[in-house]
DNA sequence: TCTGGGGTCCTGCCGCTG
DNA sequence: TCTGCAGCGGCAGGACCC
């Protein structure tokens, strides 16, 4: 098979070219910048229109930021102050105060990424979702793909994408998807990189192995303690040694990655397997002393994921609950009920018993709603029974805990 | 004043069942 | 009837990705 692996740079203010940008934070803020710039100038039409005409001086800038939201993503210039994607923004502030904060606009991000697809679909049809900005793509078959060892269709979809949006693309070429991906980052933005078989010693050997799909803060440090840096130290590994520290499964597939070895097919059709909705709190509450307002949040959270399900046509069966205490331990709790179902009550009433069995005497920070085991409606014959809707034995600690879940659901003992 | 939201997949543990 | 074992599914936690 041959790969490529395409994602799509997404900046749309060409006037911020080159200037420290950060993009997160959660909430949309362009109504309240086209507030001020219609203020400024009451004779002038301002929009998404006339994006690229507003002044500089008029986007929020993150010294302003109060809240608890990270940076999703940052440009150049911002991360030579030492500004990164997953950082909070409070501490960004700290080190780039005079950075620009953009909020993510998902409804646009969702339009630009329908479009970034469905261009490279009409090109080459074996595409593979990767997120809203990226994609594999199998371009085995496509007519005219080998040309200059795949340059050529390369540089038509770089230009297809920029046409319809205007934006720019990156684009790894390889054996594979492991190596495409890596390939993909050796030139951004709007670059092409081929990476061919024999090419693995010296271009992907020198790399860190955190450059790795797969490997992230935790096995790297892992494989650091043993000396390992480099995937090229990894592959001089024994696969029985790898397998021995890293275990049967992982350590084997590094052992297989580090070798530029990876056989998975571009797959262009996926059903979701579970579908939630969590949210992190301004402040961390108390479920006795915040129990109307997180009493309020719980039932939003199964009523949106009711909602998700029953607009893209799925039921679900396991529902379960999410939290993550002040200390930013993360419990979770689910149980699995005989039929399938998208219907808000039921999902409320199955994940407040789920709640009944974590402790609620501690702050709570985030709190999220999941539906998983998910079908369409009409193919649920095909899944097993599971446990009945009774409440589960209790235990001590959920009996500790039950005074707390009493006086914020107390509907659940009527 | 650190640390989002929405996912997938894997692993270990435990209880049930034959 | 009791025990040990293997297989399996559910559950909880964790790593990872965008």
């Amino acid at each position: 098979m041959d790969a490529f692996f395409a994602s799509v740079e997404l900046l749309r203010y060409p006037q911020l070219k080159g200037l420290p940008v950060v993009i997160g934070g959660g909430r949309r803020r362009d109504d309240d910048m086209f507030e001020r710039l219609r203020a400024a100038f009451p004779e002038r039409e301002w929009g998404p229109d006339t994006l690229d005409r507003i002044p500089v001086e008029f986007f929020p800038r993150l010294a302003n930021y109060t809240g608890r939201g990270v940076a999703t993503t940052a440009t150049y210039a911002a991360r030579q102050f030492g500004v990164g994607s997953a950082m909070g923004l409070m501490k960004a502030a700290k080190l780039c105060p005079q950075a620009i904060l953009l909020p993510v606009d998902f409804d646009e991000v969702r339009r630009i990424s329908r479009l970034f697809k469905s261009t490279i679909a009409e090109i080459a049809p074996v595409v593979e979702d990767r997120g809203v900005d990226e994609v594999y793509i199998d371009f085995t078959d496509v007519p005219g793909g080998q040309r200059e060892n795949g340059r050529v269709l390369a540089r038509l979809i770089q230009k297809s994408i920029f046409q319809a949006t205007g934006l720019t693309c990156s684009i790894g070429v390889a054996p594979n998807k492991l190596i495409a991906k890596m390939a993909s980052e050796f030139k951004k933005p709007n670059g092409i990189s081929i990476v061919q078989p024999e090419d693995v010693q010296s271009l992907i050997w020198p790399l860190p192995c955190r450059k790795i799909n797969g490997v992230g803060p935790k096995a790297d440090a892992k494989l650091q303690s043993h000396g390992i840096h480099t995937i090229g130290e990894l592959a001089a590994r024994e696969r029985a040694w790898l397998i021995e520290h890293f275990g049967k499964s992982y350590g084997a597939w590094l052992h297989e990655v580090s070798w530029g070895r990876d056989e998975r097919p571009v797959v262009t059709e996926s059903e979701p397997v579970s579908m939630s909705r969590e949210t992190t709190f301004e402040r961390d509450l108390h479920a006795v002393r915040d129990r109307g307002e997180l009493g309020a949040i719980f039932t939003r959270l199964c009523e949106q994921v009711a909602a998700d399900l029953q607009r893209k046509g799925y039921r679900g069966k396991t529902i379960g609950v999410k939290l993550r205490y002040d200390n930013f331990q993360i419990v979770t709790r689910d149980v699995t009920i005989e039929h399938f179902t998208d219907d808000a009550t039921t999902i409320r009433r199955q994940a407040g018993l789920c709640l009944k069995r974590v402790d609620l005497s501690r702050r709570i920070r985030l709190l999220g709603v999941r539906v998983g085991k998910l079908v369409k409606p009409g193919t649920e014959d095909a899944a097993a029974p599971g446990y009945s809707e009774s409440t589960p034995p209790k235990t001590p600690r959920d009996k500790a805990t039950d005074e707390h879940t009493d006086l914020l659901f107390p509907e659940l003992d009527s």
